[in-house]
DNA sequence: AATGAATGAGGTTTCATTCAT
DNA sequence: TATGAATGAAACCTCATTCAT
């Protein structure tokens, strides 16, 4: 009979240990060994649950995003158009320690996915359903009336999408300048100009 | 007499090959025998220019950006206003290989600046750089009343460079969604926004 | 379970390789390689027991040290003054091939130690140890009247001391000249002297 | 017509400016970049006075031994006997900066005689000749009646020479303990011992 | 399941030496 | 004569990975 471990909180404890070393030295200094030192337990322990560092990696990153996705369907549940999609920017832009390590991981990927094509293929589909949940919103706040009409709403939602990944990748390089006040000030004034009657 | 070399030249040289290994296999990839043979010399000659790999790396960032200073000088020369802006966007924008390159290179070291803060706070003069010239030629542009005029022209230069900075981003991961033609789209759009009177 | 290894063995093991090493091949020849080599291990099992070669050789030279302390308290074990003095400087003389190798080991380090002020500091200790212990059977022989009585024990012993290291540094350099015998002798002769009636 | 240069004397300097690196760095740590650059020459001048670097550390010793040599005769002439002696002790011990370094030096050869045969056949002839100065300097004070007629003076000179390298060596171990006052004192003890009648 | 011993490839760096100018 | 560019060997060290227990 095995000693009773459950298998897959297991394998969730050591990603998020390894999610929390990327965040804090890289991808780069990221080792096995210190892996298995975040997590508290021995460097074999890791390979047992993971077939390679490539796996734990990748696990690390699922888990950040799993995580990320709950928390958005939590934080915008009962809610819909333009309220929803506040909540939505507001859970994506780095405001708080928790979302801050998870663009500091993703940034990290990005710079993988720059070279890598799986790794880009991964990160496009991310972004795509970015795209898509505020593609969704925005049409929702369309027939709510709360914004005015727009000939191409699927333009927005992208453009919107490129302006919250500038917005991380700013807080993230220059917290003090890009600020938790400026982030928020930032959606307010994004989401006024959809309220706005078109111009002639 | 030593043999005929241009010191300079040839740091520049190896630098300029360093630049490109990176942007082909990342920052992680970039070793020193890989810059060498980029290079096509060898892998001691790069430590005879160089004192360490870091200066090598240093050196490359270095002549990205000078190489894009020079480029953004040239293509904004005698332009003023809404013009200058709109080559300025234009030439920041990943809208051919030199300057997907260019990105590449950035992202990698902004991956890095998330996590070291020497390299955050060179990142982050690079970008309060940049906003200052988006500034000057936003007050240009007021200035000549080509744009209505706005009661805070820094705030839009730094979104601006928050959305460039996205969609460079986005064009490195997803090069055919954000494809040339969107990226213009977006500039053009962008820029007409600014051109219009705010609404009562 | 990990497999059955005597960790603290181990590394002994590894480091007396070393000293071989460097009593064989000196301070400089003695690289990881070889020391890995001369224990029959590969290169990586040696940085596996020791953080880097810094500790390797330091862990060599303790085990040096400790060895040759544990024989001299074997050697003058039960034996006070005169003769426990004779033991000591028998067993601190290079008269066999152990102890040879500690002075060649010695000695590697003592021309570390006119540079590096820490190994100075190391060296610095072990000599004013071994003065402590001639100091001590001097002075239990000037109590059973073996010797005559000194006005300055300790510049005695002291003097003692440095006449040894020359004698040690000697045979290394010129074993056949300042052969076994001679060596021998030094010490009768040395003793001899302490013997005799303070001339008026 | 070649430019004039003293070959002779441009040797000279490159071979001192390695001892002193010999002195502050060792062995190891000086290598031809260093002597190079504390020459005050390109790395290639020292390659074209000596054909590698053993005839660079070769040329260095040999030099700090011709100056020692040439100090001690200095020091010597007129000199006959006890004062001889004297003398002499007073020169090979290291009370001053400049026999500290050539102590320094000396030691660092001595842990490579410990190991290399031609070292170490140099080292013994360097022995030997200082033994024999000693001795004349012996016989010559017993023929002036200054110092008791011993049975063995060339044994006594052996002993004398073993002590001055003990004595050595300490100063540059731990040259606050054995201080100048201590090595000048420990010379007037030792030939004030050969001045003694011998006791029955 | 778990440990950590063992391996070897590969990275950075230092260095003696050769050689073109 | 003199310079320093160029090379390649070898040093230390890190790391992913395999494996015996």
């Amino acid at each position: 009979m095995p000693r009773q471990v459950d298998h897959h909180e297991r394998r969730a404890m050591i990603a998020a240990a390894a999610a929390g070393c990327i965040a804090e030295q890289g991808l780069h200094g990221t080792t096995m060994r210190v892996i298995a030192q975040c997590a508290g337990v021995s460097k074999g322990i890791v390979e047992h649950y993971f077939a390679n560092k490539d796996e734990v990696i990748e696990a690390a990153l699922e888990q950040v995003n799993v995580r990320y996705l709950a928390r958005e369907r939590k934080l915008t549940a009962g809610l819909t158009g333009l309220a929803a999609l506040r909540a939505r920017l507001r859970c994506v832009l780095p405001l708080d320690a928790d979302s801050r390590q998870a663009w500091k991981i993703r940034l990290c990927f990005w710079s993988v996915a720059a070279i890598d094509p799986a790794t880009r293929r991964e990160q496009q589909a991310r972004l795509a359903l970015t795209r898509e949940r505020y593609l969704q919103d925005l049409q929702a706040a369309q027939r709510n009336g709360e914004i005015r009409v727009m000939a191409e709403p699927g333009q927005v939602a992208t453009d919107l999408g490129l302006l919250m990944a500038g917005a991380a990748c700013g807080a993230l390089l220059d917290p003090e300048y890009y600020s938790r006040d400026y982030l928020e000030s930032l959606i307010d004034r994004t989401l006024d100009h959809l309220t706005r009657e078109p111009q002639p």
